[in-house]
DNA sequence: ATGGTGGTCCAACCA
């Protein structure tokens, strides 16, 4: 089985990428963030099309996810409960007996911000319901754009970079504290190229010098990341026309 | 370099 995470940013602008991708990539499941879109307007006929089934989250203009899978998506959850959000960034569903917890975390603009205060808090509330979700499904991944980079090798230049947004104590903490569940971050499991990273800032030409970030990630529960074969990032898409700013990440699992 | 580019939607916000 195949499980794979892309941000779009903009599902209405990158709907032909997100198609082009998955007819040559075959994923089994494709948890897509920042779609941008209201779930009234998601192109569902378009997946259908090419043999997916879709849920989506969505909103209009900002954030939105929604799950692509070749077999149909059951039990969805789009809140955190307690957590009161009008911000569409989860949605959690079970397919082929795997509980998939697709996330758009949020960005925290600037350490200090109330955008920061937000992504803490959200995080927070996101490991309670996970420790709940973990009990429950033996088989269970969270994917998708974390807005965190993991570790200085997550990082194209770490000295420069610093303890900045994205990288900042506190986030990372707020990271591990997932980790301590139990999920696993099965992109380290494997030996990867040095410079692995998953977004590059559209500006002053991050991707062609490689200057990016790895905050895009797939975790696995323990029984799931003991099947996991393979785990890789496909950059292709990031030099197509009129990209993404992300790259789809990929896990393949003995299911 | 407190900039640069890109999406949403046409001013200003978000990333």
């Amino acid at each position: 089985m195949k499980i794979a995470t892309w941000n779009v940013n903009s599902l209405t602008v990158r709907l032909p990428h997100v198609l082009d991708w998955v007819r040559t990539a075959e994923p089994d499941i494709l948890a897509l963030q920042e779609i941008k879109l209201l779930t009234e307007v998601f192109p569902l006929e378009s997946f259908t099309e090419v043999g997916y089934h879709a849920i989506a989250s969505g909103q209009k203009t900002y954030n939105g996810v929604a799950t692509l899978s070749r077999e149909i998506a059951a039990d969805p959850v789009t809140d955190i409960p307690g957590f009161d959000d009008p911000q569409r960034r989860m949605l959690v569903t079970t397919i082929d007996n795997v509980r998939v917890v697709n996330l758009y975390v949020p960005n925290g603009q600037r350490l200090g911000s109330l955008k920061y205060e937000y992504k803490l808090n959200w995080l927070a509330a996101l490991r309670n319901f996970l420790a709940v979700e973990m009990a429950l499904h033996e088989h269970l991944v969270v994917l998708g754009d974390f807005n965190i980079a993991p570790a200085d090798p997550d990082v194209y230049d770490p000295v420069k970079w610093g303890e900045d947004i994205h990288c900042s104590p506190a986030e990372r903490a707020a990271l591990k504290e997932l980790l301590k569940l139990g999920l696993v971050d099965v992109f380290r499991e494997f030996e990867q190229p040095e410079k692995s990273f998953s977004w590059w800032d559209y500006r002053a030409g991050r991707f062609r010098r490689n200057a990016g970030l790895r905050i895009d990630l797939i975790l696995a529960s323990p029984a799931l990341a003991a099947r996991c074969t393979a785990s890789y990032i496909d950059r292709e898409p990031r030099g197509w026309e009129r990209p993404s700013d992300h790259a789809p990440v990929i896990a393949e699992f003995g299911l």
